[in-house]
DNA sequence: ATTCTGACA
DNA sequence: TGTCAGGA
């Protein structure tokens, strides 16, 4: 269930297919990049590259602007929405942070006679 | 043939 | 937002 998602993050979808995809002229579609609400990776001659994630982004910005939400709007809707999900992965739903892990394992170490030497692999371990 | 950036009769 | 220019 994850090599899905990382499929979906592909970007291999130039603008033609993605204006025929969304119904977009490329026009508004630049322009909400412009606005920081779909961030394409860049291929060879500087041009954008979107995955079906970003596909789906601008499905979303559609009709959200339907809606009658301007840019702004949206823009506040995906902060508070990323704010969210980065709450969930720290506090909650990980009983055990990387930090945890890494403090753990380093008391184990020492503990079965290492001598201050953090163990191979989990020293220049840095959470977040 | 496609896409990119900048600009506005 | 559309559209045209001038490049890549």
């Amino acid at each position: 269930m994850k090599e899905k998602e990382l499929r979906r993050s592909l970007a291999v979808l130039p603008m033609g297919t993605v204006m025929k995809l969304t119904s977009l002229t490329a026009r508004q579609i630049r322009y909400y990049e412009a606005q920081d609400l779909v961030f394409p990776q860049r291929s060879d001659g500087n041009r954008r590259m979107y995955s079906l994630n970003d596909v789906d982004r601008l499905l979303e910005i559609k009709d959200y602007l339907a809606d009658g939400v301007n840019v702004a709007g949206i823009k506040a809707i995906y902060n508070q929405q990323q704010r969210a999900a980065q709450e969930k992965k720290s506090a909650e739903s990980q009983p055990l942070t990387d930090d945890d892990v890494r403090r753990i394992l380093q008391d184990e170490f020492i503990r079965q006679g290492g001598l201050g030497h953090p163990a191979p692999g989990i020293q220049q371990q840095r959470p977040f």
